[in-house]
RNA sequence: GGCCCCAUCGUCUAGCGGUUAGGACAUCGGCCUCUCACGCCGGUAACGCGAGUUCGAUUCUCGCUGGGGUCACCA
């Protein structure tokens, strides 16, 4: 027990709702719910919706929907409360207002009279005079006559000189000048509190005991480091994550890439693979590349995240998807049943035999890239005729092959064993007694079993389909020509 | 521009004074094969530059260059 405070760590996400859950706001969330999750601690989640503009419910519904598939649970925040509650930002403004009242009454913060206009003005002005330089609040308000009546913002009294530093998680000591520091405002004048303001104070009452976000915050944290001390608090630990950028080293936006997380769903990625990519941004373990959910919270350590930058790669990311899928032990049979379910419902497959969806997929495992491609695989399984790829039968199946095809099913349906080894040798043999090599049979056949070129090995096919089925294709290849 | 931060293959990264600088993706060859894949084997490919410190720097220090972030009554 060190001072006193509380062991377990307690982690927070705090996403504003003005959209979907961005891909990047997953990254962050991730550290923060992977940390809190190895450590038995406690995860929160926040939401920042102060600026009234912007945030709208749906949004919220988004990013909790987003957090449910990606299988980051909270501990505390929207649907599941807790004792730290309100975990809405825009219930808690008496809060904000008597912590707002207290700082005013000590002198470290004072009403601002000056409007926006005025200010835009100025800086205007400055502008025209010196493009380069930058504009500074004056602090024109420092010491003027108090009126609460009269509409104001509340700006924080920023120390003049000094230095306030921190050290981060990641990055180490980082040590600003306050001279760096304008007076910058805590409360607009509608009454709502600033990011920076509501952020310290809820992350105080809420008593989390580690900030983790991404490096564009790490300016930030002087200015929240002065409103804690402020208000004679211990601020918590702060670990600032590197960027993930675009492909080009810019700030990721749909431009580059799907953005929303949503969009990782609906294009068919499983949620495992999505944090395996996104986690290796900055952080690694060794050579090792995949991970399921369970590994990365007993693995995921803050000395094993890096400072660096790092750009998307769609092509990565794809093989990260590819490997989750391809593993029967990081998404089993049922759960990758369960997740193609919806996309082959979209082709309009609306109830394909359980038993043989699950004998078709791990044909088709080391061949799709995603669910929805999977889809595309298994279509010709439960399509009664499956579709036909004209290109595929120009150039595989003639009325010589077909014919030959009518024969081939007559001699299996002759047979006893239904099973890829036997099929195959009756079919090299049947191949081989007419001088034909197999695959002069096997190509016309995967045409007519499966409509394509292209297939899980024909014998697997087969067995799938059932003898029923299989010979029916076989015996109906004559009017495919 | 001020302040802050970063710097290993094209990309994500391993490396924590002495390595033929390793892995993965991508890419290029090849093997396997009933198709497509998977898999396997192999190739190309990196320490930004300049000073120090040291017997010895990818690794430590400084400078430069390059890149990024941030400077709102957004978060």
């Amino acid at each position: 027990m060190v001072l006193g405070r509380a062991m377990k760590p307690r982690l927070r996400f705090a996403p504003s709702p003005s959209g979907y859950l961005h891909i990047g706001g997953a990254r962050t969330a991730l550290f923060n719910w992977l940390w809190a999750k190895s450590q038995g601690g406690v995860f929160v989640l926040r939401v920042e919706d102060t600026d009234q503009e912007r945030s709208s419910i749906e949004s919220v519904r988004a990013i909790l929907d987003a957090f449910v598939w990606l299988g980051m649970d909270w501990d505390e925040g929207p649907e599941v409360g807790g004792p730290h509650g309100p975990y809405f930002q825009s219930e808690r403004k008496a809060i904000y207002r008597e912590l707002v009242e207290g700082l005013i009454s000590k002198g470290h913060a004072y009403r601002c009279y000056c409007t926006k206009e005025e200010l835009d003005r100025a800086r205007e002005e400055l502008k025209q005079r010196n493009p380069k330089a930058q504009f500074v609040y004056p602090g024109t308000c420092r010491n003027r006559t108090d009126q609460p009546d009269l509409p104001h913002v509340v700006r924080f009294k920023s120390p003049r000189d000094g230095v306030t530093e921190f050290v981060d998680k990641v990055f180490g000591p980082i040590s600003t000048p306050n001279a760096a520091q304008q007076d910058f405002v805590l409360v607009r004048t509608d009454g709502y509190p600033l990011y920076n303001l509501a952020a310290t104070i809820d992350d105080h009452l809420m008593d989390i005991t580690l900030v983790a976000r991404a490096r564009d915050h790490i300016g930030n944290t002087p200015q929240q480091l002065l409103i804690y001390r402020a208000l004679g608090w211990d601020p918590p630990e702060f670990a600032h994550l590197p960027m993930m950028l675009s492909p080009k080293g810019e700030k990721l936006s749909k431009r580059h890439t799907s953005v929303s997380v949503q969009d990782y769903r609906d294009r068919g990625y499983p949620a495992a693979a999505v944090l395996n990519y996104i986690v290796r941004f900055g952080w690694s373990s060794g050579d090792q590349e995949i991970f399921s959910r369970d590994e990365l919270v007993r693995l995921f350590s803050w000395d094993r995240v890096n400072k660096s930058d790092g750009k998307f790669d769609d092509k990565k990311f794809a093989d990260v998807a590819f490997e989750h899928l391809k593993r029967a032990e990081l998404t089993p049979l049922e759960e990758y049943a369960k997740n193609v379910q919806p996309f082959l419902a979209e082709r309009g497959l609306t109830a394909p035999g359980p038993r043989t969806l699950a004998a078709a997929i791990p044909g088709i495992r080391e061949r799709a890239r995603t669910y929805r491609d999977a889809a595309a695989d298994l279509d010709f399984y439960f399509r009664e005729p499956p579709e036909l790829d004209v290109k595929a039968r120009d150039k595989l199946l003639n009325a010589e092959g077909a014919a030959r095809l009518v024969e081939l099913a007559e001699t299996l349906a002759g047979r006893e064993g239904w099973n890829a080894t036997d099929l195959e040798a009756a079919v090299r043999e049947w191949s081989e007694a007419r001088g034909l090599a197999v695959k002069d049979v096997a190509q016309p056949a995967r045409v007519a079993l499966t409509g394509r070129s292209a297939s899980p090995p024909l014998f697997e096919v087969m067995v799938v389909l059932g003898k029923e089925r299989s010979l029916a294709r076989l015996r109906r290849a004559p009017s495919l020509v």
